[in-house]
DNA sequence: GTCTATAAGGTGATAGAC
DNA sequence: GTCTATCACCTTATAGAC
């Protein structure tokens, strides 16, 4: 691994845990076992190496699903094809929710610009969607849905677990790798919760 | 209003929107309309300022809540008053569920405390609801659920919209207060959408 | 109670030796 | 490329006048 991998992932560590106010330069440079003017020569600046870490997280995010959201499936078969593909992804990495969400406020910018990058036009896919939730209710599979209520619903049930997942934690005093295998888990149960509930 | 009030009021404003690490006690003053040194007249401390905040607002947050969980009542009554609940009281402070989540991993031994404080035992809690669900499984009401499955689900339904609101606001370009009048809104469709995919 | 001035310490970033 | 030393700035907190 070379020097500057190295730091990245160190950087995208601590990052991740504590933000970008409070992550400093000092513990990443130490987590990575380098010094602090180091991550300087490699990335000029803490907001530089931000940018580079939050495109990769960005990435990971949104990467398949808005695929899935266009493709030509059937709304049940989208269903199990988001909730399958979300949890896949953020069980190998839990904080990444958390970590995209809370960093918004700060850069709204930033996150226009990924969308832009990545071709990823979110409004265009919820009017997509719109009509085949509207088309699927007329042909009698559905109950009536917004696009809005259907992404927010797959949403918070997938990725709510992980966003609490401290809260939780602490709360109940379970054990974190315990919860984490616990909420992976529950792919099949969520999905035919989502289909039980979306069915006229 | 007194000037301890005021201020206070100024340091919530500031403190949900930046979280601990990028508040800012200048901001706060001047947000306040007084000045610097007068926050640490009334509060000593960042720190300790930022306790009163936390406090009131993990109140906001929790009170009820255990109420609900703990009543005797059918388990589909559950459902009903926790959202109702959860979507009145967040609707009122949308940065509640963020603020206390984002906070958490910083000093989770205040979260413990205050769970202490107000007398929530949530281990408990959840021992109960288990037998409840397992009871109207055997009656054959509703399909089986573990109690984390059922909280997860009611949570991560009635929640994340208000934690991912400003990931939406961006991406699809939205105004903030028809969103927030969106999702406010759709207490009987959550409850409906629950109710649906629970029942046997 | 409220202000100005300032201390004390932290933090990102750079210069320059090796 | 990697280090040590250091700058320049920012932020919390306090001292002391009014």
């Amino acid at each position: 691994m070379t020097t500057e991998e190295l730091i990245l992932q160190a950087a995208t560590r601590v990052c991740q845990e504590k933000g970008f106010a409070a992550a400093r330069m000092d513990e990443i440079a130490k987590e990575a076992g380098i010094n602090r003017a180091l991550l300087h020569y490699y990335f000029r600046s803490k907001e530089k190496m931000f940018d580079i870490i939050f495109a990769v997280k960005f990435k990971a995010f949104f990467s398949g699903v808005a695929g899935i959201f266009q493709a030509e499936i059937s709304i049940f078969d989208k269903v199990t094809a988001l909730v399958d593909l979300e949890l896949s992804v953020i069980s190998q990495n839990p904080e990444l929710p958390l970590f995209i969400i809370g960093e918004l406020n700060r850069n709204p910018e930033r996150l226009i610009k990924m969308m832009q990058k990545n071709n990823v036009n979110m409004a265009a896919i919820l009017v997509q969607l719109e009509k085949q939730l509207h088309e699927e209710y007329l042909a009698g599979t559905i109950k009536k849905f917004t696009a809005y209520a259907f992404v927010l619903n797959i949403m918070g049930l997938c990725l709510y677990p992980f966003i609490a997942k401290n809260l939780i934690i602490h709360i109940v005093g379970v054990d974190k790798e315990k919860f984490l295998e616990f909420v992976s888990g529950r792919k099949q149960e969520i999905t035919d919760f989502i289909i039980a509930g979306m069915k006229a």
